[in-house]
DNA sequence: AATGAATGAGCATTCATTCAT
DNA sequence: CATGAATGAATGCTCATTCAT
């Protein structure tokens, strides 16, 4: 393990990033239960104990591939988002760029779902789920609720909506994710879009 | 292993349910990585030697407890269904007692989500799709085609549809089984349903 | 590992022991830092997995050695003393057995001084001690103030003179397990009963 | 490595007793197991290559380590016996200075012991054994037999005296090193004085 | 002189699986 | 039917050592 407070060299941080890219890769490819430090390092070519010099452990190298799906679908989301003004849009532009996101990261989602085996105890997978729904849902009850103070929203329980369409997303990808030629993402788009709209336009 | 023809005993049944049971719940409480056949024998005060007997290999004994999981709500669900008539009746039960199943069987919903990360190569976890999907989303699509032929719902994509609605209430449940403490699901139950029957109902 | 409360099996207690024979053979043959769980499977010609199976760990193993190795000795000694009633003869045959027993179970020994590198931690240490140390020094503090009580030795500290004359065994057996063609240990018996008999009985 | 044959420069004659006496103080206090290089560099604010670079390897460092400790004993128990003359002095300030050097360099000790555990082969040991034991020994006897020439001490095998007083005086270090609560140092100084002169000025 | 990236062998430990009893 | 002894392959991890820079 290199230093620790120092800041990190550029091959240092080459290094980790690769070996990050290549346990998503193979948690995607193999599932977890098959994602060895051996398999990892063998799908780079360098030895498994490059991989504990610069990772601490197993559970540090799964938490900086966890950091980077999630800290990468929310940097695409909200580079989307900005561009809009209105809550409606905003909306509509969230689910897009959701299934968008998952259709070009494919083995991201993969490995998301597989990687929630890592974690044993109940309070560990409590805490993955924090990490990892807790941005998404935030971001959404955000877009809602400025819906709801505009008017451009009807009145309805905004946590509720939120963990409902956030819901829809990904029970929408799992199935594509699961199996992609199930339907084509960009039919449930439109489907998606229409229903939830419609729903949180009405104003009665 | 016992004789492959014969029909199983009355002993040999019973041993491999309370097995399965066990698995199942070692599976739930502790996370599948941590399901070792020790683990299983130990809850159970018996010997993992015996589970090999019962069982053809590990994976054998985990096909059974998702035959098990599957099984059950598929049973349910359709037990709930059979008493109502109507396409829109239909589908408000479908949903209603979808979450009321993983709410009085929420280990199932956790196993099966673990579960997942047992299936190594891309096209297990596809078959395992298939086989955990499948009959719910025929079941589902088989109401919404009812209704369209009754004249209840109106004019959509009946496939995407199905898919939605699938994924919004696995969606749902899955963060509800990631932690309890998010919602009430009863709460999501009400909102669901009118969310989906109303965009079924439109008939422009 | 086997069932934690019932009764070992006899299969199981043999095994036990020789795994533990063959661990204190290695430990005095190649040292602790060379005593492997798969050296030691090697040298019973049975799998490392084995050794696993019937010990927790490590730490269980080497405990179970120094057990072996302790009660030995002691049972060795507590065999020779009851024999002598006087506190003279019980100091002469304390140090006689002491030698005795070291020069027929060197490997004990070396293993034992090679034993105290496996403890790390000061505390850990500490404990080794008082495991090992403990009951011999009580044993022969017993004999010593057995000795002034009934007026056979004069009056010294007890406590000191306990401590110098266990030292002075441990030290003499230390040489010589180190080089046992440093001197014949019966030579420094002789010496040893000599000085220290001389010195308990002066009266003034 | 530096060049074989050059005399060392001032810098890498400092940096390898920096390195000695931190490998010295981590074995003294976390054991030799837990000794890596990386350990002792972390302790130095250094790195292991840099260890690597100075030492040929483990085992040349550790037979530093080994000969600062014996040589600095040696130095410290030389100083104290020239300034005296006559044989019974000697032998008492021996005993003295040997104890008051182990009160003083505790960590010495204790990593001198720990050391043991580094040599594998009873080869190892032998020599580990001449090494350390040698220059006391003959160091002890030739007082012993300056006494015995002089007439102050009486007749008796010289060789076996200087064993057991050695051995006496380790043992008795060896017990307090273990644990320095279990007696005061000074109490044995003066008990081992009076058993051991009183001994060796036996006439008959 | 010194660093830090990289190696490769070795470690204790886990576990599904086999099989004689 | 059931046990428990035994295996062997795999796992995460440690560490002395090498070497280009």
């Amino acid at each position: 393990m290199p230093s620790k407070k120092e800041k990190p060299t550029f091959i240092e941080e080459a290094r980790r990033k690769q070996i990050v890219d290549a346990a998503l890769q193979t948690i995607a490819g193999q599932g977890y239960s098959q994602t060895s430090f051996a398999e990892i390092a063998k799908s780079l070519g360098i030895t498994k104990g490059l991989i504990a010099y610069h990772f601490k452990g197993k559970q540090d190298l799964i938490a900086s591939v966890l950091r980077t799906i999630i800290d990468n679908q929310a940097a695409y989301l909200r580079s989307k988002l900005v561009t809009y003004e209105s809550a409606t849009d905003k909306l509509r532009i969230y689910i897009i760029a959701s299934l968008e996101y998952i259709e070009t990261n494919r083995a991201h989602f993969v490995a998301l779902v597989d990687l929630w085996g890592s974690f044993t105890s109940p309070e560990e997978k409590r805490a993955f789920n924090k990490t990892f729904y807790g941005p998404c849902i935030s971001q959404l009850q955000e877009i809602i609720q400025l819906g709801q103070q505009t008017g451009e929203f009807g009145p309805f329980d905004p946590k509720i909506l939120t963990h409902i369409l956030q819901g829809a997303l990904d029970g929408v990808m799992l199935q594509w994710v699961f199996d992609p030629n199930v339907y084509r993402l960009t039919d449930c788009t439109d489907e998606l879009v229409e229903t939830f709209l419609h729903q949180v336009l009405r104003k009665s």
